[in-house]
RNA sequence: GCCCAUGUAGCUCAGGGGUAGAGCACUUCCUUGGUAAGGAAGAGGUCCCCGGUUCAAAUCCGGGCAUGGGCUCCA
């Protein structure tokens, strides 16, 4: 006799078992004909589940974003459904659900092509036309493995047979099609109306690399087609965003074929570059690091006892000179360690800061390359404090500070915080590494902020904490850093004298804010969106003239606000200013000054903003006012 | 590195076995115009590179390289 608690709070009994749809019915037809599934008890359940015992019951309709993913799940099936009618000798895999839709790894060993996508698609509206009803049957284990063996989906035994402990599994139907998963899923097609496939790639079964590549078809799919349209749309709007995009329109910098990976930095994107390398010199100077600079090609003994040389080698360029091997450095930390060895430091000296605006190089491999983001060439705002083990956690702690004083100095308001912890491939003692994890833990929690684990994503020589950022399309990339290393400085003979008069090997803490000047700059362009705030603006203000009566008082107003420290440029082009504006505002110059006539007689200027607002003629002292005020508040108020 | 796609003018792209195309940008001239595109003329290409097929290849085939989207790996 279930008595039913609705999430209002009211209640229904039953004299005997009920399915979430018999509720939804006895609740309303409108409600039982938009029932996706339920959630019984805070767990999520197919609507066909029956409620034995008393019970809070949920109705997930297609509004909750419960039911939008079960929607996402079972069009992964409906793919299926549609790709075995039409290619029969595919084998399915797995078909999750992701961010913002899901996808399906399949094997077929003729590839999918553009084409395919289409085909396939028009089958899944075809199929989704015909309103048929998704059927779940919990099916004994060896049904499944011989269902699965007899179908020929090899793919689905090996998954069977990697859950030993489980006696039975539901499957669902899709007419003859056959799914394994542990649902919910829609009870009808009818709700999966709004699906469409995105993208078609490669991908390693089980994500790895030494497996066969399967092919991966990606969708998205919504309760309703407004939904879809308004991610379609909201997609498109994003990649406007893009940093190569910008990089392009706003003249910033470029990359071509002889230097894959390492970017030609031009004048525009040069300018940000190096007030964002100000920028941080002042900073890092008020928290007491002393800035070094270090040898980009050293011989290949200190990458062996650094262990590089073992551990790094594929991602290192190398070279060879009178018989000497060299690698171009792909990180600055061993280096520092040789500048610390100079000479015999005291336990009074520590915590020496070394920063180093270090130029490396990594070998990434091809396919890995990415505009900014992922280059072979870049430069680390990379540094290494060389302290003492007690001093070890409140180093870590104030470097917490610092990073998130800096990214709020760019209105970064969502950094994610991870923990990656020791890698299979790895130098040092666990006992170590126990230490090591222990400590960036407790420094991360004494922060009180919100974190995640990478397990075995750490360094080979420690474990890090990841500061990551998101691009325009929502992909992480992880900028800033702090990794406690307890191996390297022994390895690399780094010493000090304690209190006692005796020797203590130094912890060193790898660490990074930006983490890459290109990937930062990459991710802080689509951050603005090329709306790039004074402050870091590559021309802050532009001149235009209207007349060439105006050509000399134009250029004294560029001179004056140059004379004050200003990036001002004047157009002088024999063009009508509403094609100045346009142009201009079309490359985000925060400000457009356009002087004429009158403004030559008042000596004034006319200012307008790139969103197209007119502030009116003002004096050029108020302009500047103005344009100080707007570069004092950093990137903040964006 | 692996899978799929792409590579044509400075940019965005069309075309496609037999004189290489458009729009914007560029140059020159006209125009001196008050807040998002004034007009005319002109110049501009080894159709990514190397091979092959063919009377003939930018186009078809093979191999490279690069870029884009993913996978794996990483700041």
């Amino acid at each position: 006799m279930p008595q039913i608690t609705l999430p209002d709070g009211s209640q229904r009994g039953y004299a005997e078992s009920v399915s979430v749809l018999d509720v939804a019915r006895d609740i309303g037809p409108g409600l039982a004909k938009a029932t996706v599934a339920g959630r019984v008890n805070g767990k999520l359940v197919d609507a066909c589940d029956l409620i034995t015992d008393d019970a809070e019951l949920q109705i997930i309709t297609p509004k909750d974003a419960d039911g939008v993913d079960i929607i996402r799940h079972s069009c992964a099936h409906l793919l299926g459904h549609a790709v075995k009618q039409l290619y029969p000798e595919a084998q399915m895999a797995i078909g999750p659900v992701i961010e913002d839709g899901f996808y399906y790894d399949i094997r077929y060993d003729a590839g999918f092509h553009p084409e395919d996508l289409e085909r396939i698609e028009q089958r899944m509206l075809e199929l989704i036309d015909q309103d048929y009803d998704v059927v779940k049957r919990i099916t004994p284990r060896y049904e499944v493995l011989q269902l699965f063996r007899e179908r020929g989906e090899d793919y689905k035994v090996q998954l069977v047979e990697d859950m030993p402990e489980v006696e039975a599994m539901a499957l669902y139907y899709h007419q003859e099609y056959i799914d394994m998963c542990i649902g919910p899923h829609v009870p009808n097609t009818r709700f999966l109306k709004a699906v469409k496939l995105t993208k078609l790639a490669g991908a390693y079964w089980r994500g790895d690399p030494n497996n066969e590549m399967l092919q991966r078809i990606y969708g998205t799919a919504f309760a309703d087609r407004k939904g879809l349209k308004a991610y379609l749309a909201l997609i498109e709007e994003a990649q406007k965003r893009d940093h190569r995009r910008i990089a392009r329109n706003q003249d910033l910098f470029h990359l071509q074929d002889e230097a894959p990976g390492m970017v030609f930095w031009h004048p525009n994107g040069w300018r940000i570059y190096t007030v964002l390398q100000d920028y941080l010199r002042g900073r890092l100077e008020e928290h007491g690091y002393q800035e070094i600079r270090t040898p980009e090609l050293v011989d290949r003994s200190l990458w062996e006892r650094s262990g590089h040389w073992e551990k790094f080698r594929e991602d290192m360029f190398t070279t060879q000179s009178e018989n000497r091997d060299y690698a171009v450095k792909p990180m600055n930390c061993p280096c520092h360690v040789q500048v610390y060895n100079q000479g015999l430091k005291s336990y009074r000296d520590l915590p020496i800061r070394f920063s180093e605006f270090g130029n490396c190089h990594r070998n990434e491999p091809s396919g890995t390359l990415h505009g900014l983001m992922r280059v072979r060439n870049f430069v680390q705002d990379d540094a290494h404090i060389f302290c003492s083990e007690e001093a070890l956690q409140a180093e870590v702690s104030d470097f917490l500070d610092l990073a998130f004083s800096v990214y709020s100095d760019f209105g970064f308001d969502n950094v994610a915080v991870a923990l990656s912890t020791r890698p299979k491939e790895r130098v040092g003692e666990d006992s170590l590494w126990d230490k090591a994890e222990a400590a960036l833990e407790q420094a991360l929690d004494g922060k009180g902020m919100e974190w995640t684990v990478n397990p075995g994503e750490g360094a080979f020589y420690g474990p890090k904490i990841e500061l990551s950022m998101r691009d325009c399309l929502n992909r992480v990339w992880q900028c800033g850093t702090m990794q406690v290393d307890f191996s390297m400085p022994g390895r690399l003979g780094a010493e000090y004298v304690t209190e006692t008069g005796d020797r203590a090997v130094p912890v060193m803490l790898h660490r990074a804010i930006f983490g890459s000047f290109e990937r930062f700059i990459g991710v802080l362009t689509e951050h603005y969106g090329g709306n790039w705030p004074v402050w870091l603006a590559p021309t802050q203000v532009e001149v235009l003239n209207i007349t060439d009566r105006q050509a000399d008082y134009a250029q004294e107003i560029q001179a004056k606000l140059v004379a004050q420290g200003l990036r001002a440029q004047v157009d002088l082009r024999n063009e009508k200013v509403g094609f100045k504006i346009r142009e201009h505002t079309m490359k985000r110059i925060p400000y457009l000054v356009v002087v004429g006539d009158q403004e030559r007689e008042a000596q004034t200027v006319a200012v307008r903003t790139r969103t197209g607002e007119d502030l009116g003629a003002m004096s050029l002292e108020k302009l500047v006012d103005k344009l100080k005020a707007d570069i004092a508040l950093l990137g903040r108020q964006h």
